[in-house]
DNA sequence: CAAATGACTATTTTGTCGTTTTGGTCAATT
DNA sequence: AATTGACCAAAACGACAAAATAGTCATTTG
């Protein structure tokens, strides 16, 4: 065996919280999984709450892979920070475990599931909040309050991604985009003169 | 007694059901406080649902006060949109009754909130919208698509009503103002030539 | 006699308590 | 020394009883 014990339990964790969600998840399952006695994750963790902090460490890498990704490349502000979003917000539906913490909080009210939620979200804010002051810095944006615009980006982002889906067909990337666009970026304005 | 029996009734529901939502309150304690048997209110209304359902026409008709007056007043499109949009859900904010329907929904799941708060957001939704064509034909706004426009500035708000007040200091009228007109009217982008 | 009523019934909600499951420990095993 | 699974206390579950509530209807009332 090359992969070392935390590892293989890392992952087994990561598959068995992806399928059930927090609670839905018991340690004997990810021991099962992982092939090793239940004791042996309690070497490796203090208890069930860490492990799964671990492996929501693991979940904000990936996000953080992504972001990296997408504002290094050499785009216009706008598109960075629209794509950036637009991933990062893709993954976190496309991820089991993500749907299955916000399922979990909207039922039982699993405290793991909404201080694991609360640290992605806030996660993503930081993230786009220094996208936008890089924006700031280069003279292509203008903005008062960065972590304002942050919020307000985020916001609508979500609300199209969550609640416009649930009773309009979804809006394609694009289509998200050229509303990113005409609002917050040029606004609805008509300019006089 | 002047004030006909239904009138009564509705009163009673409309405090009832604003201090305890609509679980809280049993039929029993309605009809105490409107001074009548349990079974009148049976003759005037179908059931609890239906009671429940005349109680909210009522505050909807309070909201269309609210935006007629607002839309009626002569300035210009941005600042109706703004101010009509604040009052709403300043109003929303503070009738007890919205409060408590949005507490239930995230407690239990009552149908009956759900649909009734439902009802609420698109009575707000189809009111903004209709703001917003009245700017767009008057030539003030430019907008491609009024729904997508109305959903965004109503989703906007929300946001900075609820969700911001959650982890900031809120924001005062005018300064939601501000952000209203930075992001969606004027947009963040910066203007060359 | 038509409208109003509250005692009554059927249904839903709440509380309780014994059973099962699960997180975490630790003595036995490798 | 590292690993393990039987073991234990605590939490979750669920079946059932008790309480509360929505809705009905025979009786009363103005």
């Amino acid at each position: 065996m090359i992969t070392n014990k935390r590892v293989t339990i890392l992952n087994a964790a990561k598959n068995a919280f992806s399928l059930f969600g927090y609670k839905g998840t018991t340690v004997a399952h990810v021991a099962k999984l992982a092939h090793v006695g239940k004791g042996t994750i309690y070497t490796e963790f203090k208890n069930k709450e860490q492990l799964f902090e671990a492996v929501m460490d693991e979940i904000l890498n990936d996000l953080d892979t992504i972001f990296q990704r997408v504002l290094h490349q050499n785009e216009r502000s706008l598109l960075k920070v629209h794509r950036a979003l637009y991933e990062t917000l893709q993954y976190r539906k496309e991820h089991q475990l993500l749907i299955h913490l916000t399922e979990e909080v909207n039922i039982h009210g699993t405290q793991e599931a909404v201080s694991a939620i609360q640290k992605v979200e806030q996660f993503i804010l930081d993230s786009l909040e220094r996208a936008i002051a890089q924006g700031v810095e280069q003279g292509r944006l203008h903005v008062v309050n960065t972590e304002i615009t942050a919020f307000t980006i985020y916001k609508l982002y979500i609300a199209f991604i969550v609640d416009w889906e649930e009773k309009k067909p979804p809006l394609s990337k694009e289509e998200m985009f050229q509303v990113f666009e005409n609002h917050i970026f040029y606004g609805i304005a008509v300019r006089s003169s």
